[in-house]
DNA sequence: AACGAATACAACCGCCGAACT
DNA sequence: TAGTTCGGCGGTTGTATTCGT
């Protein structure tokens, strides 16, 4: 049985709000509140509206002390940074940029910030004067950036990009320096008095679940140098919204996960099904990396725990290659 | 000046999970 | 416990504007 639509679709208007129904949803708002029913309201104040619509255009625009446009480096770099975290977690990111809205964040992001960021790599690859092979690749995919199926794809594809232009795990693994710097923001606000308790005052967690650790006004992800997992927290659940709910932390795996409604079997550890996660990212040249690596895993890994090192070792890779586009972008952005 | 392409951004759509009945 | 409703989210679309030829 399908839904009951949230309004009558047929007597709604569509399209550009005018100043008038501003007017109107501003003033309402104003003096009542949205009564806790955003499908009620606009009967209420006799716009042919949805409800959804309504709350839309509060949130987005009629809402106090909303800002549009005029990014600042600042804010790139969070975005930036949280992007490489935790994805398109639009209203994530927002929350963490005061006045923003996710709406605004999106669309500055596959607008504006994206293809920044392409332009970037591709002139660089250009300068380095990488195999023309390569250069198609990443060619092809500023042709349609848009098209790509998911986040977590992008990412993977920016991070292939950037594989193409260093060697694999190059000086920056080892070179915590190098590494992105969260921004303080991040740092206060994905930081818990219990994790605090239990990690050290010194520590917070990074967004995605990497343990984070402060070193010197730097930090560094915890694990990728002292045989600690990073990947995964139990305490990081909900700690940047709780509203929200983040699902345990695997690293970048995560996207994996939840892009083919694996997570349940993600949790529990290795599965047949859980691997055939690999297959849809394969790469444009033929290889996939990941399933390969993957593939090797589903042999060698029967364990429910993520307590095996190879699996931890496989994601660590990957996280690295993250982090080693973050530290490229921060620093150019 | 005219036209098509590219870009920017507002708004819509459908899905999901929580709350409620 | 199952069904329903609603808020919230991310992806996508539609359209106005800008840019390049």
């Amino acid at each position: 049985m399908g839904r009951a639509p949230c309004c009558d679709k047929a007597n709604v208007k569509k399209g550009p709000w005018s100043p008038e129904e501003d007017v109107k949803l501003k003033d309402y708002i104003d003096k009542y509140g949205t009564g806790g029913n955003w499908i009620a309201l606009p009967q209420k104040i006799g716009l042919k509206r949805c409800g959804k619509s309504c709350r839309l255009r509060w949130l987005n625009y009629l809402r106090p002390n909303i800002k549009h446009g005029g990014f600042s480096e600042e804010e790139d770099s969070i975005i930036l940074s949280l992007y490489i975290s935790i994805g398109s977690r639009w209203s994530i990111i927002a929350a963490q940029l005061p006045g923003r809205t996710d709406n605004d964040i999106k669309n500055y992001w596959n607008t504006k910030l994206k293809k920044k960021l392409l332009g970037r790599q591709k002139q660089m690859t250009r300068q380095d004067s990488i195999a023309d092979s390569n250069e198609s690749n990443i060619n092809n995919n500023n042709k349609s950036p848009q098209n790509l199926s998911s986040s977590a794809l992008e990412r993977l594809q920016l991070h292939m990009q950037l594989q193409n232009l260093q060697s694999p795990f190059s000086s920056f693994y080892n070179n915590p320096i190098l590494w992105p710097k969260l921004h303080p923001l991040l740092q206060s606000t994905t930081t818990t008095p219990d994790q605090n308790s239990k990690l050290g005052s010194q520590e917070c967690f990074h967004p995605r679940g990497a343990n984070v650790v402060h070193q010197n006004n730097n930090i560094k992800l915890a694990g990728i140098n002292d045989g600690v997992s990073p990947f995964y927290s139990e305490n990081v659940e909900q700690s940047l919204n709780p509203t929200h709910g983040f699902q345990p932390n695997f690293g970048f795996s995560q996207d994996f996960q939840q892009d083919n409604h694996n997570m349940d079997l993600m949790n529990r550890g290795g599965s047949k099904e859980l691997f055939q996660v690999g297959n849809e990212f394969e790469l444009t040249n033929g290889s996939s990396w990941w399933s390969e690596e993957v593939e090797l895993e589903k042999k060698t890994t029967s364990s429910s725990s993520w307590g095996s090192t190879s699996v931890l070792d496989q994601t660590t890779e990957g996280m690295v290659m993250l982090q080693d586009y973050a530290q490229m972008s921060y620093h150019s952005v």
